[in-house]
DNA sequence: TATTATACTGTACATATATTCAGTATTTTT
DNA sequence: AAAAATACTGAATATATGTACAGTATAATA
């Protein structure tokens, strides 16, 4: 699959966008009116260079015959991406980097969510967060007493309960009794919650 | 939403097939094709009936502007049942029934699977499976020591380990120090393997 | 019993739509 | 420097397609 220009890619999204709004793929009309295209053929040619290159196909003489080329087919899905937690145990360095991504339905888990967290370490155990495993992360700040979150000291990312003890202090706790409560002073250390857990996925 | 005929939902199936197949709609001639119709009318009508019933909605004047009205709408993706597993602790009486299904894409779990299986009790809790936990099985009979596996025991169904010690001696260990292994003698005792578990899903 | 819904065939037609041809201009590749 | 790809406008056209109209027949409903 050779390389997409920006405008290609916005016709591709604009495809996207249009079958998920209607259920069924626009016209070349359809694409003109929504990118400012004047001409049909302007949208034509992009479809034909998009054909070329793999990212669609079209079904020669059917109307609205564009398919999107998805090597998983699942439309009404979403591309997830899954960031690689770099040790979760005692918290290090976080290197924030997508790995792949998932294709999932964005209902999945209830409250929606935003990305998969990969774990590692066994902090969280007992709470039956394994190692690999990927947590379903909801990008909020509002987290209460007994919520798993995902919050980051510094440069540091981790996994942990979370428990408000005064209006200053903070715990970050462990499901796992080899490791030790992290304690925060919120007067004089910055804590950022990044998320929290709303679902877990393992895959054997 | 009324009650669909079994003409009906042969007309609504032959257009998720068709949407699966080519990723668009299909036209009335198309239902036609696939259905024996010699009328394009004859589809028209029956769509018109689908759509009165809140089954698919129609876009005036739009070739293939037919979308079905799925309330999660992720195509490509199928609908897995979830059954109750009373007791995993240990194993008390199976009664399957099926709690209601999840709308999940086919290839989610890597090797495939066949259903979701409900968890009770804690008996692996050191695997990383909690009450209420999700497990993904595939039926199969095709088990290694260490899987995690889904086994009968008369009436009683219970997720372990999967451990044989001889030909006629197999072991189900659970993953917690408060429950005992199951020591099964094949001469003796009828073991029936329903599957093993190929992930894992967990909703907050 | 009259009415409505279901389940079709068959014909016809306006229009929605793909697609080709003729240009213009810029950028990238060879 | 020539060729090919990109990125458009604008007009024209064959056909793909929705949709209305005219029938026929049976089952369900009021």
């Amino acid at each position: 699959m050779k390389e997409i220009t920006s405008q290609q890619q916005r016709v591709l999204d604009c495809i996207q966008i249009y079958l998920k709004k209607t259920g069924f793929p626009p016209t070349r009309a359809d694409i003109c009116k929504e990118l400012g295209f004047k001409s049909p053929n302007s949208a034509e040619t992009h479809l034909r260079a998009l054909e070329k290159k793999g990212f669609i196909s079209i079904e020669s003489g059917a109307s609205r015959g564009i398919s999107v080329n998805n090597q998983n087919n699942s439309f009404g899905g979403d591309e997830y991406p899954v960031i690689g937690l770099v040790a979760a145990g005692s918290p290090t360095l976080a290197e924030e980097n997508i790995e792949r991504t998932i294709n999932c339905p964005k209902s999945f888990f209830e409250s929606g969510f935003d990305y998969f967290l990969k774990v590692r370490g066994l902090s969280m155990k007992d709470a039956g967060i394994m190692e690999d495993d990927l947590i379903a992360v909801k990008k909020t700040t509002d987290v209460k007493n007994g919520d798993i979150v995902i919050a980051r000291l510094d440069d540091e990312v981790t996994v942990k309960f979370f428990n408000r003890k005064s209006s200053n202090i903070v715990e970050l706790e462990p499901a796992n009794e080899d490791f030790e409560n992290i304690v925060i002073n919120l007067e004089s250390e910055q804590l950022h919650i990044q998320g929290k857990s709303v679902g877990l996925l393992r895959r054997n």
